[in-house]
RNA sequence: GUCCCCAUCGUCUAGUGGCCUAGGACGUCGGCCUCUCACGCCGAUAACAGGGGUUCAAAUCCCCUUGGGGACGCCA
């Protein structure tokens, strides 16, 4: 039998690192086993949710390539079945009109609370008869004994008591649905088999458990999957930094390194850390899902994205990076920038960049003319005195004298013929040209450099310390 | 307060009773490579929360304690 799984967000605001990571769960979840996917909207709480927020998570799901099948289910426009659900559960008599008001409803909270018990309606309407009228909500008539148990795929057994639960409302008094209700209804008739979704909902579980039984459904299998935490081990939020999926696009992350990060948080096969996507859709089983929160380490996501990024398609990079720069450069300058320019600079920075943003602020100085490129004040000071700048003058000579191709190997040539005539070390050589050359003491390969940048650039730079 | 869940290096984790003097990865520290910086390679660091059981044998099973988290809406 085929499986389908459902992502089942509410609209309520961007997509966050840790909704993600279940839609990941979810996805792997049916592909793995050659089932379907499917995406519902959950936007009942019309004050709360919007179009935008709607759009960016369908943006964020595309980013990291979560392809789901079907139309997107919108949880609003199912209203008249899930009504006419509530309805066959009146009739049955597994559902009730109530008359309480909010207000004596909290009051009955408050006094078991109060007693020390858990804090929920009463019941005093279940055997009323009461009908339809203004102000009435139906709530469903639970179980007053007996336990509900059933067996999470990734916390193992979960048994809570009936007396526990309340009769929850179904209907609302301005005649809506609730989200215990739709749920079920919703995921029966998407034909939903496995539910995997946060931890936040196992108290939920059992409600829905017998709203299934209530009406008389397959009850689907249910896997909650702990929450991320921030680094002082409380639930991730805002003030540990970036939460919503884009944007860690926008810091230049690659989704693919944002994909293999959010599967290994809580998950693993061994002792594999990398993993491509189709690796993930072989290798995962919830069976492997871990049951303990995991807590959300930045630097790790940096690493596994240095490592995509050596192993990107420059070309691909190349025009990832045009985004990028438009941080660090005039927009008419980087214009100017041609693309095949970019491409040969990027395979110099992949080894050396751990995000987009990175490779960017590296690029900036292979991309502006000359005269636009800053020096670092303390690389000249170290590298750039009187004797050194003659050499790198010197040195511009002997370059524009040099006739053969302007390779690697030929420049490298060069270079050595020239230090060999001079009797000095190459090292003595290298950081003077690096200086002159890009400005600043740390950058690629010298030889590599001077070819991407061209000859006549390469001179035009060198020539520049006689302005220092 | 009540109910539910969780607990291996700083972090992500392997571990499903003997293969564990606990493995891998990130990080950190050292070294090698080297024209700088990265990359790469090599090495080091560091954990079974505590206490009781069960068993010939426990990180692994049970109980308690402690510590974390979640839920308790006419939100989803």
């Amino acid at each position: 039998m085929s499986i389908v799984t459902r992502f089942a967000p509410s609209p309520t605001g961007f997509l966050h690192i840790g909704g993600a990571r279940t839609a990941l769960f979810s996805w792997l979840l049916a592909r793995s086993r050659g089932g379907r996917f499917l995406l519902r909207i959950e936007d009942t709480d019309r004050e709360r949710s919007t179009p935008e927020a709607t759009e960016a998570i369908l943006q964020s799901m595309r980013w990291l390539d979560l392809e789901w099948e079907g139309e997107v289910v919108y949880q609003s426009a199912r209203a008249e079945a899930h009504n006419a659900a509530i309805d066959t559960l009146i009739e049955s008599g597994r559902a009730y009109w109530c008359s309480c008001s909010p207000e004596e409803v909290e009051a009955m909270r408050e006094q078991a609370r109060a007693e020390g018990r858990k804090p929920k309606y009463d019941g005093r309407c279940r055997e009323r008869g009461l009908g339809p009228g203004p102000g009435r909500v139906v709530r469903f008539k639970g179980p007053l004994e007996g336990t509900t148990a059933y067996k999470d795929m990734v916390k193992g057994a979960i048994a809570v008591d009936n007396a526990e639960l309340d009769d929850m409302i179904l209907r609302r008094s301005d005649g809506s649905p609730t989200y215990n209700l739709a749920v079920v209804v919703d995921d029966h008739d998407m034909g939903v088999t496995h539910v995997l979704r946060g931890d936040d909902h196992v108290a939920n579980t059992p409600k829905q458990i017998l709203l299934y039984q209530a009406f008389g459904w397959p009850v689907p299998e249910f896997g909650h999957v702990p929450m991320i935490l921030g680094p002082d081990k409380k639930k991730l939020s805002k003030r540990h930094g970036a939460l919503s999926v884009m944007e860690y696009e926008k810091m230049g992350y690659l989704p693919e390194a944002v994909m293999n990060y959010l599967a290994r948080l809580g998950w693993s096969h061994g002792d594999q850390e990398i993993f491509s996507r189709e690796e993930l859709i072989a290798c995962f089983s919830t069976e492997n899902l871990g049951n303990s929160p995991a807590v959300f380490d930045t630097q790790k996501l940096e690493w596994l994205n240095g490592h995509y990024m050596k192993q990107a398609e420059p070309v691909r990079l190349a025009a990832l990076l045009r985004e990028f720069l438009s941080r660090e450069m005039e927009p008419a300058e980087l214009e100017d920038v041609p693309q095949a320019l970019l491409e040969a600079v990027t395979p110099l920075l992949q080894p050396r960049a751990k995000t987009l943003t990175d490779m960017a602020e590296m690029a900036r100085l292979f991309l502006v003319d000359a005269p636009f490129l800053p020096f670092d004040e303390k690389a000249v000071a170290q590298h750039l005195g009187e004797a050194n700048k003659t050499l790198v003058l010197e040195f511009a000579d002997a370059l524009e004298a040099h006739a053969g191709p302007f390779e690697e190997q030929d420049l490298e040539a060069l270079a050595q013929a020239f230090v060999a005539a001079r009797n000095i070390k190459f090292k003595a050589l290298a950081q003077p040209l690096r200086v002159a050359l890009t400005g600043r003491s740390v950058s690629p390969g010298l030889f590599e450099t001077m070819r991407v940048l061209g000859k006549e650039q390469s001179l035009k730079r060198l020539r520049r310390v006689t302005e220092l």
